[in-house]
DNA sequence: GGTCGAGTTTGAATCGTTACAATCATCTCG
DNA sequence: CGAGATGATTGTAACGATTCAAACTCGACC
């Protein structure tokens, strides 16, 4: 049914080989050849068969990319960082969502690593390191994301350190004293990252962490995981003194879930609780309380990631690692705001 | 260096076509044997190329996924039904983001034919029908998605006349008589059809459209478009009388956009401008006035699209094209509120 | 002991393309 | 006019898997 290179070429009564480099290397065909060849081509409605290319080139011109959550814009907006980039050099890209699943994203490793695709973006989920190690080792190059990796490996990241830092300082300096910190696995780094940050930033004001800060783990980072949180804090409120005036959300999806569910609540944002986000995705500015939070060079980042993977792809043999670490910013907006008297 | 079928043949002294049972047909080979190939498998990492797979039993394991825009959370709503259903048939998905531009959708629906997909789910762009219908001549089938297609194809929509109607009649029930209808493409079909809703909800309630509607186009379907929006709203002020007490806009990112323009500006909404959106997103209940939306059932849309798609490219022939039309649900909030008297 | 059949395994042909060495045609120059 | 150079085209051997008819093994049965 489908024509293949075989009918092109007994069309236009030249070669295969001819036909190929028609595809291939036009300019040693000439160009009355050339011509004839693309007609038959467009009568046919020939499309070239990528798996058999890439079968015999060995190399193919898909990426993978696999993100922690398609849902999350933070992470839409890095895949058309990844996309732009990867499409104006020729490449397709799969997308891949891990859902912060480890058997999810294995099994995604697998398919992308069977497709032969020329290299992977990836936010890793956790103990997926081995995993990744593997792909490496078979030869298909990795690109780390948002995440400063280990060595062997070059990577895209923010300082989420910093970023932690800047989002409790500013709530410290409002005069908060009482934080909670509401975050997502440990085993995700960001996360791990952002909560170490948010402690130094207690002891960099001379202050006792455990006296400032209150944890609320949620399994995941989404709203309905931040909704839960809000009951978490709730619950809280009896013990009094204790109780915190603020929270740092480790991600603006579960600041807006917090946020929602304090309002339906009757709670008051700032007024009762003051919250900061991190990644400022675009909604962050149109909730219902403007959100202060973190932003991140989220296009950028996956510009970056994109360039680095398709380096390393092109010329794997003098290819050296490197790390690009992003600064992030504070935007501040309505939903932080100074302490009432303590 | 990466290891092949040959390798794990002799590595565990059988033919290739063995290994190939082992892969393909376990059943057809003695326990014993099949154990001594996994195990070769598993000392060589062996990772089957789908390239070579594909290329001999004609038909690979991707689905293409296009559609107008990754960072409207409608989409990754609908790819998360997609891709859900199609990971438990053993499917990857391979997302492109079309970005409402023709060239770049046609150039993703290039590489999938390319890769032979098994088939293609496509939100699509506007001329794109003679593309379509070359992509399914040639053998592979589409789904449309989100909009109810010509004959030849399965497609799964929303009944956008009703959105538009719903959306529309609830403003004039709230006692609206100006109206401004921020619509985008009308290449698009949904543009088109809610629109009509529109008219139709206005003339059904005996008034003249053209005195009510006052429309409003923009080129893409996002929160900066909605933004200009306000501003060509804005623009109509002076007017007087003519001046629209309401705007529907026909997604949310388009609402979103021209609700944090006219905060920006000073107006109040609902008070000086009621607003209805369109898709009710996640978001929609966050903003900063919680939005009034039409709501579609986003993820059971994908599963059913996917679902179809399978459907057809597992049986061909038998196959019967089908359409599936859900019935949006309009969502009241605060954004619209009655008009004050006129 | 020979035949049959079920259960396993084998090996070669094949998928559509690219790379490359070989061939052919043309032209230049001594 | 022939040798050499240059340019265009050809044909075939891979690439790594699947398929399938044929071959082999082993009991059971006559």
């Amino acid at each position: 049914m489908a024509a293949g290179m075989k009918d092109v070429a007994s069309l236009a009564g030249v070669a295969v080989g001819t036909v190929s480099n028609v595809l291939n290397h036009p300019d040693l065909v000439r160009p009355q050849t050339r011509a004839r060849v693309e007609a038959a081509m467009e009568q046919l409605g020939f499309i070239p068969n990528a798996s058999a290319r890439q079968l015999r080139a060995g190399r193919g011109s898909c990426l993978g990319l696999v993100v922690l959550d398609v849902r999350n814009p933070f992470f839409t907006e890095v895949a058309r960082g990844v996309e732009d980039y990867a499409q104006a050099e020729g490449y397709a890209v799969i997308l891949c969502n891990s859902d912060e699943a480890e058997d999810k994203e294995r099994r995604y490793l697998r398919v992308l690593e069977e497709q032969r695709v020329r290299g992977i973006l990836i936010t890793p989920v956790r103990g997926s390191a081995p995993t990744i190690k593997g792909l490496r080792d078979r030869g298909t190059p990795v690109v780390l994301l948002d995440r400063p990796g280990p060595p062997g490996h070059c990577s895209v990241a923010v300082d989420d350190l910093r970023g932690g830092e800047l989002a409790v300082a500013h709530l410290l300096a409002l005069g908060h004293r009482r934080i909670a910190l509401v975050n997502g696995p440990l085993a995700i780094r960001q996360c791990a990252d952002r909560r170490r940050g948010a402690y130094q930033a207690v002891t960099g004001a001379g202050l006792d962490p455990d006296a400032v800060l209150t944890e609320i783990s949620v399994p995941a980072m989404n709203t309905r995981c931040g909704a839960d949180a809000a009951d978490e804090l709730r619950a809280l409120a009896p013990a009094g003194a204790g109780v915190p005036t603020a929270a740092f959300c480790t991600n603006d999806l579960l600041a807006l879930g917090l946020l929602r569910r304090l309002s339906q609540l009757g709670a008051q944002v700032p007024g009762d609780l003051a919250i900061v986000g991190y990644d400022d995705i675009d909604f962050a500015a149109d909730s219902a309380v403007p959100l202060t939070s973190v932003r991140q060079p989220k296009y950028q980042l996956g510009q970056t990631a994109a360039q680095l993977l398709l380096e390393e792809a092109d010329a794997p043999a003098e290819h050296e690692h490197r790390r690009f670490v992003f600064t992030p910013e504070l935007i501040t907006r309505t939903s932080s705001q100074p302490a009432t008297s303590p």
